[in-house]
DNA sequence: CCTAATTTTTGGAACGTTCCAATTTCGTGC
DNA sequence: GCACGAAATTGGAACGTTCCAAAAATTAGG
């Protein structure tokens, strides 16, 4: 005889089956002898409610799923936190599953979730893109986290990755620099979305023409392959933006093989500030995303579809901090020297 | 209206719902054509299982639930890994859910899972230790991963810490150390025996009175705290075995900013070969955990208890792998003269 | 073409809850 | 001590599946 039931209880404390059920459901409208009555009797038997059969009958889990496209990332860690804030907060629960970065697992880890008749659906940068969340939320409200997209039938949560990379260019123009290169993320949504943040800083500084972006990917071989292309180049940069901390780590280590010294011959900035950014001797200078919130609104998008009845899709995107730490600093040479140099280039300004 | 159900899938083919049911579960004693028809129509109306109802019935939801110390720590992202490998062949499915480090947010999460009836239970080292097992299994074959315990009635997978610490010093010692310090990680159960494999090899090397066992933790702090200790004292030891990689970060900001050079002046070993241990310029030694075998062979514990039927306790103790890299080398000084210096302490050798 | 054996299909019961309308119990005022 | 309204309690139906015994359809053999 496996779990008891409320009708096990029932039995044991001497009521009916709907009065335990009451009693289970907190209702106030339950005499407290009765209460007291049931609660001892589920405790002796170690009663525990069955999910599945109230799921059934009500026609709703209580649940709000969430699929996380990479566990090896600690970035989606702290979104996780983010929405079990709201979500428990809200009085539901969260339960997750995990596509792995690959996109028959995803499909497999979201049809899991809706079989298991979730309530909400949360889907955190899924390798199939936005293309995840359309049948999903069909059925059930979707948000995708990290991922930004202009689809109808459901909501995205991001960061500006635009403004970050302008800021990041601010920061480095700030610092005198003028030369300012970027390894991009490869054709990746963020990736470009941060490329054209740069490029559009650049000019707004008036420095079209310092502008030098080279493919690179959200990898470490993508930061050393990238920063071994500028290398290769006639004129080094005097600051380089890399398009995640992960390749900007690839830089670094180069850069160290090479014997250039970072803020020192190089300034190097990363994006994400992963735990990566922070380890060890030097601290990358780089871009946080609101993790924590982006998770907490990714919830609440949910919640507004879910309890307020919201149909029209909303695409949020959150500002990103910049965080400067050690691997930034003023240009070796001052920069009145290198504008000088490269004056004949500039047309304009 | 919500999801169709099997009866509407058995309308639109125009057969009984016992058949669809037939047809679902894949059974091979349906006719082709009224497979087709089913299908076509559950494609049409766009069905899917509930998973909740048929756990009701069936008594048993094909689903092994995993609670999740910390997602932040990417040491479980591996442990998932093995554990997903061994469930999803077994055919069953994974369902996630984390305590963030809190006891009662872990006990949240475990009693969530077994609401929804999971059928086996993985618990990656709660902080509550054994303990947040007892319970859980006397309903359902629960497995504790990452936390050695000799409990009756469930199982645990842990990684043969004593024997990981042996190796560290059997490696320091072939380089020729002997003043070999260790910085624990304080009272909790895995520190403990990381100390007794450091304490019981150096012994074995008949170093017994170069035993210096300083008091930390798991963390960058304690690393930091362990090793000022030990800089404070008379005689720097020529290396120190860090209790885990994140207290061996802290050691190592310390001595770069005492100007010491590592392995120069001395050699440093973490434990758990985390990202941390492989970021940045000095790659560190230490010992690796078989993460994904842990996994593995965890769900495959719960497997034996659910299939088989098997019902005593096992704890299956894996072995660890030493990982070499550039944060170890021989001493400065020879090792015959640092013994000669010390040798009016040694009884012994 | 009939019968028997086999294959395919079927309807009803069961799973453990919630919901709801109906019933019982309780308390109050006269 | 009775009537009445309020509060507490109850039993049955429903949720969407699986299981099972039984019915129906098909096939094979003579």
């Amino acid at each position: 005889m496996g779990h008891p039931t409320i009708l096990d209880v029932a039995a044991e404390a001497g009521v009916s089956k709907s009065l335990v059920s009451l009693v289970m459901r907190g209702s106030d409208r339950v005499s407290s002898n009765s209460r007291n009555a049931v609660l001892d009797a589920a405790k002796k038997l170690g009663y525990r409610p069955n999910a599945a059969a109230r799921t059934m009958v009500r026609k709703r889990s209580l649940v709000v799923g969430v699929m996380v496209s990479d566990l090896h990332n600690p970035f989606y860690a702290e979104v996780i936190d983010g929405i079990y804030a709201a979500v428990i907060g809200a009085g539901y629960q969260v339960i997750l599953t995990t596509g792995n970065r690959a996109q028959e697992k995803e499909s497999l880890a979201v049809a899991t979730l809706l079989e298991m008749r979730v309530d909400g659906l949360i889907l955190t940068s899924p390798v199939m893109g936005g293309e995840a969340a359309i049948e999903p939320s069909r059925i059930v409200p979707t948000v995708i986290i990290g991922q930004a997209t202009r689809a109808k039938g459901f909501d995205s949560v991001t960061n500006d990755d635009r403004h970050g990379s302008e800021m990041v260019v601010d920061h480095l123009v700030e610092l005198g620099h003028r030369h300012i290169a970027h390894i991009d993320g490869g054709a990746h949504g963020g990736a470009r979305s941060r490329r054209t943040g740069y490029v559009k800083a650049m000019r707004r500084h008036g420095l079209e023409n310092e502008i030098q972006a080279v493919r690179g990917s959200f990898t470490e071989e993508g930061g050393r392959s990238g920063i071994l292309q500028l290398l290769s180049g006639p004129v080094l940069p005097s600051a380089v933006f890399v398009a995640n901390d992960l390749a900007a780590i690839g830089v670094l280590r180069v850069l160290d093989a090479e014997g250039l010294s970072v803020p020192g011959d190089i300034s190097v900035v990363g994006y994400d500030n992963t735990t990566l950014a922070v380890s060890r001797r030097l601290g990358l200078t780089t871009v946080d995303q609101p993790r924590f919130d982006m998770g907490r609104v990714g919830a609440e998008l949910v919640f507004q579809r879910l309890v307020q009845g919201r149909v029209t899709a909303r695409n949020v995107v959150l500002e990103p901090k910049l965080v400067v730490r050690e691997s930034t600093g003023p240009p070796r040479f001052r920069e009145t020297n290198r504008s000088k140099r490269h004056e004949s280039y500039q047309p304009l300004d």
